[in-house]
DNA sequence: TTCCAGGGGTAGA
DNA sequence: TCTACCCATGGA
């Protein structure tokens, strides 16, 4: 699936249809998040990743047929191997859209033709569920922008540069996390995640998603403190699961309003029974129809 | 001031 | 199962 191409050079290519780095990049907001950094001019992506002993800035480019990972120097064979692993991850190079655009066009064939035109359909991932989990558990009530200050302050507390480990966040405890990290009520959530992460459960949990029933996954996720319906639905996306059902949020219901039921305020239900005939991608034909409205705020 | 932002937990019905 | 209410924070 992916070889060395020249010193230090990974290419990786994605299953079934090609992709366009930067849609990947631009599916929601984890790249204004560390240790993800976008850098719009040269058109990379940059990711600082602890790879056994030791940290390093990997860059990633490219797009299309492949995309090509640059390490600051060579790697032995065992560090291509969990480099290459983290980065599929990542840019969601083991999900296959096939059909995807194809499903969205019964729903709504003026957006179908929009995310053809933009190659969308792959999501920006955190290089493990553990990083999602947190992510998406800032991400809770609160303006993005202040979730994205929450994330970059529990990142400094991986004093190498990384995304931390839930020892970190430990270490931290409730109050350095509301004084330090001012993530508020969330505290003991994020607490309370990071121990089911140090006993290893949230690693367990990424090993089985792509074995696991819809239900069985929803079970599983939503057993995190802080981890509710929506946020479940949003990391098994970010998982490659689309299968687990509509995440309606409050940036949802006004992108659906507009789209399709004339800036009136639809119910759950009207929502489901807009996209249902996109049968196994409605859930990703939801998405995308509030994250293109998104899109344009940036 | 008041509202509310890419919700979740809980008690009570 | 469903609803009402509370929850820290900070910007509008």
């Amino acid at each position: 699936m992916s070889a060395s191409d020249g010193p230090g050079r990974l290419r990786l290519q994605p299953v079934g249809s090609p992709m366009r780095l930067e849609r990947v990049v631009f599916s929601h907001g984890w790249f204004q998040t560390p240790p993800f950094a976008w850098d719009p001019d040269a058109g990379v992506l940059e990711r600082r990743e602890r790879i056994g002993a030791r940290a390093l800035d990997l860059r990633i480019t490219g797009g299309g047929r492949g995309v090509w990972v640059h390490p600051p120097d060579e790697l032995s064979a065992a560090e291509r191997r969990i480099v290459v692993a983290r980065v599929r991850r990542m840019l969601q190079l083991g999900v296959d859209l096939d059909g995807f655009h194809e499903a969205a066009a019964r729903v709504d064939e003026a957006l179908a033709a929009d995310l053809r035109t933009v190659g969308a359909g792959r999501l920006l991932a955190g290089a493990s569920l553990w990083e999602d989990v947190v992510k998406a558990i800032c991400g809770t009530n609160v303006a993005w922008r202040q979730a994205v200050n929450m994330i970059t302050r529990i990142a400094e507390l991986e004093p190498d540069g990384t995304f931390p480990e839930p020892e970190r966040l430990l270490e931290a405890g409730e109050d350095g996390l509301r004084e330090h990290a001012r993530v508020g009520y969330r505290a003991p959530y994020l607490v309370g995640a990071s121990r089911l992460a140090a006993d290893g459960e949230i690693a367990s949990l990424e090993a089985d998603v792509p074995s696991l029933s819809p239900e069985e996954l929803m079970r599983r996720l939503v057993a995190v403190p802080g981890v509710g319906p929506t946020t479940a639905r949003f990391v098994a996306y970010l998982a490659g699961r689309f299968d687990v059902g509509l995440a309606i949020d409050s940036a949802t219901i006004p992108a659906a309003a507009d789209r399709w039921f004339e800036g009136t305020r639809p119910t759950d239900a009207q929502i489901a029974a807009k996209v249902e005939p996109a049968g196994e991608w409605a859930a990703a034909t939801l998405y995308w129809a509030t994250m293109r409205r998104w899109q344009q705020t940036l």
